[in-house]
DNA sequence: TAGTTACGTTATAATAA
DNA sequence: TATTATAACGTAA
């Protein structure tokens, strides 16, 4: 049974004290829960009460009451109550100019017990968190099954002036769309007369329908915060939220053209961000390209090409005059794309699970130290232990990363990559990494620590972040039983951040000592790894973190290469099992997999040199169909900033040299098609501003100075701006330097592609059997 | 509305010759 | 003009 989970959650500043608002989904409907409460904003030594008081003494409303928690150092510690974020503001900073340390400053803990109450409805909170109110919604576990409604939503606009066209949206329940008229209702579109009625009839279907979550495609900042603007210039508020709440807006701090939302009563998922929190990755996150790569199927209207870019905004414009039914089509087309692509990566399951195991609103993107922070500190709490402050570990040493061995390059027959299976979280289960286990230990016998490293060590049975990640990873194995994949996932990801977490100062308990603890480890169990293989007999060629790859030099049967890796697996899982049981008495998490058997390998020398690569690779595998693919890690054809050309070369080269075909007429072919102008639709660059165009103060490389040529030339045609930070650009290189699509001028510099993407394409495997780039090249100058 | 380090390649900028 | 340093980007794990 699924447990009800959070829909929203809001605080709100009431002066004498905060409320948090709040729904839930359940079975019977949505529900709304209000709280009030005082808000606690940090803990102090008790020692210290005395002092405080006085400093606070001037305030109106404050309150330190004891709650015989230990602090971090083992003293006791008060806590202390504000009634506004104003007052614990000036507290904060009265107490910190007066010398008395807090410890875990934090201006909303009560959030994270609510959520993981309601979360899970399993835990128990101290008393002080409890409320009457919360009581009388008597929420078990299992109590409510959520009926999820759900709205994709899309608008369509002009381009120019930014009127609203029209409003479509798909639920469960209706598929409409709304359109300014005139025209004929139909099945699927209502005309309205002007943009206040089309906002107010959108306004009565998200009542009707009473969505719990709009989904879309940057619905955020495009589509909801264009409504706003509309539902402002018109006087109509826009009362989307349930109890007929309007939406609540924050600009990002990061990013001035990045807003957050808050609808109460309903989440918005992005299906970017949603694609991006599950570890989806494409090349564009464009809705067209997304639903061609998930669905197979694009838009009705197709982006920008490259003699118009503004084709699409055009076409809409027009086929608003001239063909709304057309229109409507489209528009209603991709609410149903996303709706789908909503479906096919099952991201709501996904949002949920995520929300259930962090705490963390559905819609939250990011958040690994708050979820780190919901999770941990309610158990530290009720080890009696208070966490420090953001800021407060004042240890300089740094702690490295994986452990990259230097490989031995060239081209070979079969190739065995073994690697560990989520390695990290497994060490720090295994080791007891962890910092209530570190300070557990200094009071602890010899024989209840296991050794860290830079100095730390940690208690064997005393500790936190172990017993959650084994507690994960039982929840895992079973949602894999279930075949539930959104859980699974949802498992992997938080799993997977406990160490990036650890090594942040972000992080209230970040410690060099922690994460070093964890990567030191890693380095001693690869080359621990390495030395038992070769002690098999068996050469490794290259590791990296967590793997190792095996050469068996010479090509085998995926049969006789599995029997090898299931060896060396158990070798090495038995030596583990058995080492850490007599050398520090504990079970051993580690578990080694045979990952991959690649049928041919080729691993590059670094570009001038005859030292081996480091994570850049190739290698022949069988897939699961029978057929043979070639996978590619780190090297050009992986890489966005790559052309087509390159890209599409590497992979036909690649292929031909691991068959044992023919390629130096392929290459003069592909030499002498771009020469002849067949690959120009091949030559894009396509690359990212990583930064506002006026940062690029150092030196400007090719892709900025083609943006400040562009961005000159919008100034002098008075359009406006394109390039920004972050903003996609797609260039070529031309005669004259970089130029973007839409501002080239000059012919293509063929000779550039040749030597800046093919040629080095081309050396970096023909090295390996003994050619060149210019060996083919030439004896094609030699023909003529 | 704060996860990490390690790495290779490119073009540009700075420096030596 | 040849070299060396490093900024910028995208990637592996």
């Amino acid at each position: 049974m699924t447990p009800a989970f959070l829909l929203t959650r809001q605080w709100v500043d009431q002066g004498d004290g905060l409320r948090l608002d709040f729904w839930l989904s359940s079975a019977a409907g949505p529900l709304s829960v209000s709280i009030h409460r005082q808000q606690v904003l940090f803990f102090i030594r008790q020692s210290d009460a005395e002092r405080a008081a006085a400093l606070l003494a001037g305030m109106r409303g404050q309150s330190i009451k004891s709650l015989e928690l230990k602090t971090f150092k083992q003293e006791p510690v008060s806590a202390v109550y504000f009634n506004s974020q104003q007052q614990l503001y000036r507290a904060r900073d009265n107490l910190r100019d007066g010398g008395v340390s807090c410890f875990e400053a934090d201006i909303r803990p009560p959030e994270r017990f609510l959520c993981e109450r309601f979360i899970t409805a399993s835990i128990d909170v101290d008393a002080d968190y409890s409320s009457e109110t919360l009581h009388n919604v008597r929420l078990q576990a299992g109590d409510y099954i959520p009926r999820l409604e759900i709205m994709s939503l899309d608008i369509e606009s002009d381009y120019e002036t930014n009127a609203l066209f029209s409003i479509a949206f798909v639920s469960t329940q209706i598929n409409r769309v709304i359109m300014i008229g005139p025209g004929d209702d139909s099945d699927l579109i209502e005309y309205v007369a002007d943009e206040k009625a089309l906002l107010q009839r959108w306004i009565e279907w998200v009542k009707q329908i009473d969505p719990d979550i709009f989904i879309g495609w940057n619905v955020i900042n495009f589509d909801l915060r264009l409504m706003q603007q509309k539902s402002r210039s018109l006087g109509l508020p826009l009362s989307i939220g349930r109890a007929d709440a309007v939406p609540v807006w924050r600009q990002s701090q990061m990013d001035s053209n990045q807003h957050f939302v808050l609808i109460p009563g309903r989440v918005v998922l992005d299906g970017i961000d949603t694609l991006r929190a599950a570890t989806y990755n494409f090349a564009s996150f464009a809705l067209e390209s997304v639903a061609q790569e998930l669905l197979g199927r694009g838009k009705l209207i197709h982006d920008a090409t490259h003699a118009d870019p503004l084709y699409k905004a055009r076409e809409i414009k027009r086929q608003f005059r001239e063909e709304k039914a057309t229109l409507a089509a489209y528009n209603l087309g991709n609410c149903q794309l996303v709706w789908d692509i909503f479906e096919r990566a099952d991201l709501i399951s996904f949002s949920i699970e995520r929300a259930r195991l962090t705490g963390l609103e559905m819609d939250r993107a990011g958040g690994s130290v708050a979820a780190f922070d919901n999770l941990y500190l309610p158990r530290l709490h009720r080890k009696a232990y208070v966490a420090p402050n953001i800021g407060d570990y004042s240890g300089d040493l740094s702690a490295p990363g994986g452990y990259v061995m230097d490989s031995k390059p060239g081209l070979q027959g079969s190739v065995l990559v073994l690697d560990y299976k989520s390695l990290y979280p497994s060490i720090i289960r295994t080791f007891r990494v962890d910092p209530y286990a570190r300070i557990a230990a200094k009071t602890a016998t010899a024989a209840d620590r296991i050794p860290g490293y830079d100095g730390a060590s940690f208690h064997k049975t005393e500790h936190i972040l172990p017993q959650i990640i084994e507690n994960l990873w039982a929840a895992r194995d079973q949602a894999k039983r279930d075949a539930n994949a959104a859980l699974s996932q949802a498992i992997k990801i938080i799993m997977n951040s406990f160490y990036g977490v650890l090594g942040t100062s972000g992080c209230r308990l970040h410690d060099s000592r922690l994460t070093s603890s964890i990567t030191k480890r890693g380095h001693d169990i690869i080359i621990q790894t390495v030395k038992l293989i070769e002690a098999q007999g068996y050469e490794v060629i290259y590791g990296d973190t967590d793997s190792v790859f095996v050469s068996l030099h010479g090509q085998q049967s995926n049969v006789d290469a599995a029997v090898v890796g299931n060896r060396l697996v158990e070798l090495v899982n038995a030596y583990w099992r058995d080492s850490l049981q007599s050398d520090y008495g504990i079970e051993s998490c580690l578990e080694m997999e045979f990952e991959t058997h690649f049928k041919q390998f080729f691993m590059p020398t670094m570009r001038g040199s005859e030292q081996g690569s480091k994570k850049r690779y190739a290698g022949l595998i069988d897939d699961e169909k029978g057929g043979r693919e070639i996978i590619y890690k780190g090297l050009e054809t992986v890489r966005t900033d790559w052309t087509e050309l390159a890209r599409d070369f590497q992979q036909s080269l690649y292929r031909r040299i691991f068959d044992g075909d023919e390629y130096t007429e392929y290459i003069r072919q592909v030499v002498a098609d771009l020469h002849d102008g067949k690959l120009d639709a091949q030559l894009i660059y396509r690359k990212r501003l990583r930064k506002k165009l006026s940062e690029y103060q150092k030196n400007i490389p090719p892709h900025a100075q083609a943006a400040i040529k562009a961005e000159a030339e919008f100034r002098q045609r008075q359009q406006p701006s394109r390039y920004r930070n972050k903003s996609w650009i797609e260039y070529v290189i031309t005669v004259a330097g970089a130029q973007t699509l839409e501002c080239q001028h000059d012919r293509l510099d063929y000779e550039h592609y040749v030597d800046k993407q093919l040629a080095p394409i081309a050396d970096t495997i023909l090295n390996a059997i003994g050619s060149s780039m210019d060996a083919v090249t030439d004896q094609q100058q030699a023909l003529f």
